[in-house]
DNA sequence: GGAGATGTTTCAAG
DNA sequence: GCTTGAAACATCTC
């Protein structure tokens, strides 16, 4: 369930692990989850390590150990952090396990869309060049512009799942961002008014910064005055118009708009 | 049994 | 060389 604040909260849930030692690492290294790394360092790096410190940038976290050893974690479709006594046993789809005096850290992934970063000496290259945040100063109406622009023909819907861009926006955040500056999902990203480009990275900073406040720093789901609840399935009423909220897929996923108030005229 | 799922990467075509 | 859309990845749930 991984988007921005869906991130922040697994993160929040790993950090109790915070200035502890890791005694032993559980992993299952042949899983698709470490592609493209060496799973054999992660254990000899990682025991007798103590968790420093972390952070999540979009739908990336970032664990950072004692002796510059860096451990990222990208929880894909349905990664999960969570955490289980120091005495738990590893099930089925738990690839890392790093346990500690006081608890076990768990990296569980059924689908195995997720991935695990790994280096010692400087964090991950990926992890050096992010994108900026949304909710960070750098996210200015120009910026915006300039990258909708390069993606001019592409629906807008799209263009807001580009992790380069809007990192941490996933479907539901960009349908309701959408929802929420009145745009619809196929309007061609290049062809926006400065008004609509506005609105669009005023839309994008409000969710996020709700988005936190409610799922991450309260752990509770997003009201009915949003579009949020209504999205899921076919039949949605939209709260702010009162009319059938609209169903279909946009840019390769899933996509729910309200026709009234997100038209398709093209300026 | 079949379709679809809150994501990213890769590949081929334009 | 860049943009764009579709397929692939693997498993579970409705």
């Amino acid at each position: 369930m991984p988007e921005l604040a869906e991130v922040e909260r697994n993160r929040r849930v790993w950090s109790d692990g915070h200035s502890s030692k890791v005694r032993e690492v559980f992993l299952r290294g042949e899983k698709r989850v470490f592609r493209g790394l060496d799973a054999r360092r992660v254990p000899i790096e990682l025991t007798g390590r103590v968790l420093r410190a972390s952070e999540s940038h979009g739908k990336q976290m970032m664990f950072c150990f004692g002796g510059q050893v860096f451990l990222g974690v990208h929880l894909g479709m349905t990664g999960s952090l969570r955490t289980e006594s120091p005495d738990y046993r590893p099930e089925r789809h738990d690839h890392i396990v790093l346990f500690q005096a006081k608890r076990a850290l768990v990296f569980n992934d059924p689908r195995l869309f997720g991935r695990i970063l790994f280096s010692v000496g400087e964090a991950p290259e990926s992890w050096r060049d992010r994108a900026p945040a949304v909710l960070s100063a750098e996210f200015t109406t120009r910026y915006v512009g300039s990258h909708l622009k390069r993606r001019a023909r592409s629906p807008l819907k799209a263009v807001l799942l580009d992790q380069a861009i809007f990192p941490g926006v996933g479907n539901w955040m960009a349908d309701e961002i959408l929802w929420r500056a009145e745009l619809h999902p196929s309007r061609p990203a290049g062809g926006l008014t400065p008004e609509e480009l506005r609105r669009i990275r005023k839309e994008s900073r409000w969710v996020c910064r709700e988005a936190i406040r409610r799922i991450a720093d309260r752990g509770v789901d997003p009201p009915k005055s949003w579009l949020f609840p209504h999205r899921w399935s076919d039949g949605g009423i939209c709260p702010r118009t009162g009319a059938a909220l609209v169903r279909e897929p946009i840019g390769g996923r899933t996509t729910c708009w309200s026709p009234g108030r997100q038209p398709i005229h093209f300026t």
